[in-house]
RNA sequence: GGGGGUGUAGCUCAGCUGGUUAGAGCGUCUGCCUGUCACGCAGAAGGUCGAGGGUUCGAGCCCCUUCACUCCCGCCA
């Protein structure tokens, strides 16, 4: 009978020697000494050095055959001798003296190498022969480490008590969100299908017919841009419903298993432990000058408006007597740093538009900087108070008005945080970003618009849109931020008309738009709707942190480029008349 | 949609102030080599300097146009 292997390339030890084994995968190196012939093996449980001399009767035909190809050698497992073991390699005390080989995949001369050479490859070449990229070392591991993560997630929600279900791929349009991928319908002429941004309307769906506990590692597609962080065009969540839950019912549903994750599969990490901490949104803005703080860095911002209303410091008076505000963030240890430290910093400021970054050094003898003789004793004291500064510190300060100026002062944090080192990178510290506004001030009409997610539940329900002003009502929705990413996004969901009619009517939409657009979900929900919510985390961007990748395409076995191409299938694609035909779609 | 960066051998890159025949490492091919494990040694082939136009006695280098890739902003309920 024909076999391809006894073994794999990472199953040989000491204690096979003597047998008479078969391995099979591809000539990952070749060490040529004339008459003697290394031949390192490798498959996907490792790599096996089998050896050959001329007296074997397929040297010839190995000592031809080029890196990459594809064969099958059998051969008997020798002990090596202790000055040529290789303690490098689980399989290095042994090796294999090939008796015949068969050559199943012969190789071309490669486009680039594929074992470890110190060049970085260019992304184009990566994804352009994706299937040789996945060879190498660390994408091959990345993506095995992912399937690993996947299946230990699989593992955690059933065990929790959840159910996996898979919605429809093909679905309708939504009118909300992000820029949609759309499918042409051959049946329905100038009707299109849209790939789901996120399972968001079947989940709730599948909590009004009774499920309860719903789970899916589902892809998701937005036709949007792509960062480092953000995977182009596709991407996979975990997306978790449950119904009768409150918010905090949420949190400690999610808190353990994701808890659980980071101690499974970074072992070596410090993991802040459950129950994480919980930010309002507001506070997250003020103290860390986003709504993805990283608590690994100690910094915080404080305003110190009130120490420079009045005072004699008239940019920064004069600023919040406007309206602005100053926010201050004190770095320990950094006054006795060269002019060239702040110069440089200032420097910053300036490049991202702001005016600069005011600071004043603390050392024993006196108070320095461009701001510190326009204060006075009193207002200095009152700062070094609320900073609680002390000698050898320095404070810092950024000015002006508006959501800008307080995410600029995060940046500013972000930025000592990183100059002083002050970041571990060996911790991974979670935290929920709560209480998000559910309305926010459109800029150009002055009204109210939803200002993140329309179908989640007001706290204080009904009477609070009845009673409230909008713009002082806090969402049911919710974050969880890693390391100064967004990982989770979720909400508890506004599962009754009523309310839903009055949110949309606050944001200017009539009940009739409402009705037009939202048929579906709002029909369900009046024959008898638990009240629930979920969450979803981006699986790509978990897997990427715990790789220490920069990049999510690093995690992803076929990712598209930056432009929204598949480089190896060549997607997009040209399509044939008769397809177009079909699909009643004239181009020009 | 906007901004930055890059584009030179199969790959990764160097190329000075614009000046002779455009270089290196790896890979490829040829020869030598029986203990290597990034084997070693000797040699060879390999170039529309992304494309087009311009300036100049002369352009890989300067200018204009354009294309591709990449990073960021916008966008991502």
């Amino acid at each position: 009978m024909h076999q391809y292997r006894t073994h794999t390339c990472g199953a040989l030890r000491a204690e096979n020697a003597g047998e008479t084994v078969k391995l099979s995968g591809w000539v990952h190196r070749k060490r040529d000494h004339g008459n003697l012939l290394f031949v390192d093996v490798r498959d996907n449980a490792g790599i096996t050095q089998c050896v050959l001399d001329t007296a074997s009767p397929c040297f010839q035909m190995l000592e031809k055959v080029r890196p990459e190809s594809v064969i099958c050698i059998t051969g008997k497992v020798l002990l090596r001798d202790d000055n040529t073991i290789n303690p490098k390699m689980p399989t290095g005390k042994i090796e294999v003296t090939v008796e015949s080989v068969e050559v199943l995949g012969e190789a071309d001369v490669l486009p680039f190498q594929i074992v470890a050479d110190t060049n970085e490859l260019s992304e184009e070449q990566r994804l352009t022969y994706r299937f040789l990229d996945l060879r190498r070392e660390k994408p091959h591991a990345n993506i095995l480490l992912r399937n690993a993560f996947i299946r230990s997630i699989r593992e955690r929600m059933w065990k929790a008590g959840f159910s996996e279900f898979q919605t429809p791929i093909l679905t309708a349009s939504s009118p909300e969100g992000a820029r949609d991928f759309l499918v042409p319908s051959r049946r329905h002429q100038g009707k299109f299908y849209a790939l789901p941004q996120a399972p968001q309307q079947f989940k709730q769906l599948l909590m009004i017919s009774g499920f309860d506990k719903y789970f899916q590692i589902a892809p998701c597609f937005r036709d949007e841009d792509s960062r480092a962080d953000r995977s182009p065009g596709e991407f996979y969540q975990l997306d978790i419903e449950m119904s009768f839950v409150t918010q905090s019912e949420i949190f400690a549903t999610v808190e353990p298993i994701i808890e659980g994750l980071f101690h499974e599969f970074a072992p070596q990490a410090e993991i802040s432990p459950a129950p994480f901490v919980q930010i309002p949104y507001t506070e997250s803005m003020l103290t860390y000058g986003t709504d993805k703080p990283d608590l690994r860095n100690p910094l915080l911002i404080k305003d110190v408006s009130d120490v420079f209303a009045g005072s004699d410091f008239g940019i920064f008076a004069n600023t919040v007597a406007s309206g602005g505000f100053v926010r201050a963030i004190c770095t320990p240890g950094t006054a006795e740093r060269p002019r060239s430290w702040f110069d440089k910093l200032n420097a910053f400021a300036v490049e991202a538009g702001m005016g600069g970054l005011g600071y004043i050094t603390f050392t024993a003898e006196e108070n320095k900087g461009p701001i510190a003789k326009r204060l006075d004793a009193g207002r200095i004291q009152t700062l070094k108070e609320m900073m609680n500064v002390k000698v050898g510190d320095s404070v810092f300060f950024v000015c002006g008005k508006g959501q800008a100026t307080a995410k600029f002062a995060g940046q500013v944090r972000t930025l000592l945080g990183t100059e002083l080192n002050l970041i571990d990178q060996n911790q991974f510290k979670f935290c929920w970003i709560t209480d998000f506004p559910f309305y926010e001030l459109d800029e150009e009409t002055g009204k109210p618009v939803f200002s993140h997610n329309p179908f989640s539940m007001p706290q204080g329900e009904l009477e609070a849109l009845m009673t409230k002003n909008p713009l002082e009502i806090y969402a049911y929705q919710f974050d969880m931020v890693l390391n100064g990413v967004e990982i989770l996004s979720g909400a508890i969901r506004n599962h009754r008309p009523d309310v839903m009619y009055k949110a949309f009517e606050i944001a200017g939409y009539a009940p009739e738009v409402v009705e037009a657009k939202f048929a579906g979900m709002l029909n369900a929900f009046r024959y008898g709707a638990p009240p629930h919510g979920g969450c979803a985390f981006g699986i790509d961007r978990l897997v990427m942190m715990l790789t220490n990748e920069d990049y999510i395409r690093e995690v992803i076995a076929f990712p598209l480029n930056q432009q929204g191409m598949d480089l190896l299938m060549q997607a997009p694609s040209e399509v044939t008349e008769q397809q177009l035909r079909e699909l009643h779609i004239k181009l020009r």
